[in-house]
DNA sequence: CGCCGAGTTGAACTGAATCAAGAAACGTGG
DNA sequence: CCACGTTTCTTGATTCAGTTCAACTCGGCG
């Protein structure tokens, strides 16, 4: 719980009225690894922020299985576009590690957003960071060659080579698991 | 002016109050075509609202002119990543016909969305389609073929194909403009 | 043990980039 | 209004990053 405060106040201080407000609706959730926290094909009615453990964002193209986001400690799990659209996403999110999560509901942030102006100022920013984050990865999809990404994630969040399965990993970058193999491969 | 607030009434409905402190920073400009609204590698400090015109989002990649996003009537073009971070960015803008604008300051949007919450829940929406779309394009990016995505565009904003030169287009659509060329070659 | 999923390795294939000329369209000044 | 130079578009030949398909290895684990 305090994580999820501490995280959030690099965006926007609360007030401790809109604190205690977000504080009443998040709910810890325990979920050993290979929970399916939302469905693929559903909506996505809550967003999780982990707290401890490791959770992937991943849908079918295909019949082949295809991570789309990666969420470690400190970040936000979910399904963003059906949660903030309201509208089904072949998008489902399920744990890699035993994990503990504060799950927040779309309608209660909905609600606390119509009534606490803070709490909105607090969701824009979020969005606006996700969107950030988004054009970054984007660009990267663009221009950067498969193992310059695979280098970036590397230096970047080195720890994940570990926790997450090569196949994830390399639908993750956009390629697959023979390249990243390949990749790793030379040197 | 009416068209903005048209266009903003899809997302959230403004008070008289907040819609006419909106009003009083919206600033009305005539800009003809091939004027540079934003410099890339600048910061981003106004977005524009197109409400006659068309204009595009652009950098250089090694010397490539790469066009990043087009913006038609009834939508914003600008920096979305500079002007939310205030961060400079190698991203410029231009228009590519004569254009009449609405340009809203970054400083001046900070400012009524602390003192409207209205202002704020608007600005929150307008970032949360941006990341809706965003993700979209990055999905069409990842899995379209190059055909595939010139394919949508011709459904989706046929105009375009008439009103944005090939190269343009190419860089937009992620591929070169020979490549392009032959995709409008076969059939 | 022997199976099974995850990872590696190899060979052939492919979509798109690059390099290299031409052709067409475009606008600017004489 | 035409001629010329510049930019824009097309077409062809070659190359390359990454995919696909297929076989093989390795490390559990029932």
């Amino acid at each position: 719980m305090p994580e999820f405060f501490d995280a959030i106040s690099r965006f926007t201080a609360l007030g401790p009225e809109s604190r205690a407000a977000l504080e009443a609706v998040l709910e810890t959730r325990d979920a050993p690894r290979g929970t399916m926290l939302v469905r693929p094909g559903s909506v996505c009615p809550t967003i999780y922020f982990v707290e401890k453990g490791l959770t992937r964002t991943f849908y079918y193209k295909d019949d082949r299985d295809i991570t789309d986001w990666i969420s470690t400690e400190g970040s936000f799990a979910g399904s963003m576009v059906s949660f903030l659209s309201g509208y089904p996403d072949r998008r489902g999110v399920e744990t890699l590690e035993d994990s503990t999560l504060q799950a927040l509901q779309r309608e209660d942030l909905q609600r606390l957003c119509a009534s606490h102006h803070e709490v909105e100022r607090l969701a824009r920013l979020l969005v606006e960071s996700g969107l950030i984050q988004m054009q970054q990865r984007f660009d990267d999809l663009h221009f950067a060659t498969a193992a310059e990404r695979y280098g970036k994630l590397v230096q970047e969040q080195p720890d994940l080579i570990r926790r997450v399965p090569l196949g994830m990993l390399a639908s993750y970058l956009g390629i697959t698991p023979e390249t990243l193999s390949r990749i790793r491969g030379r040197r």
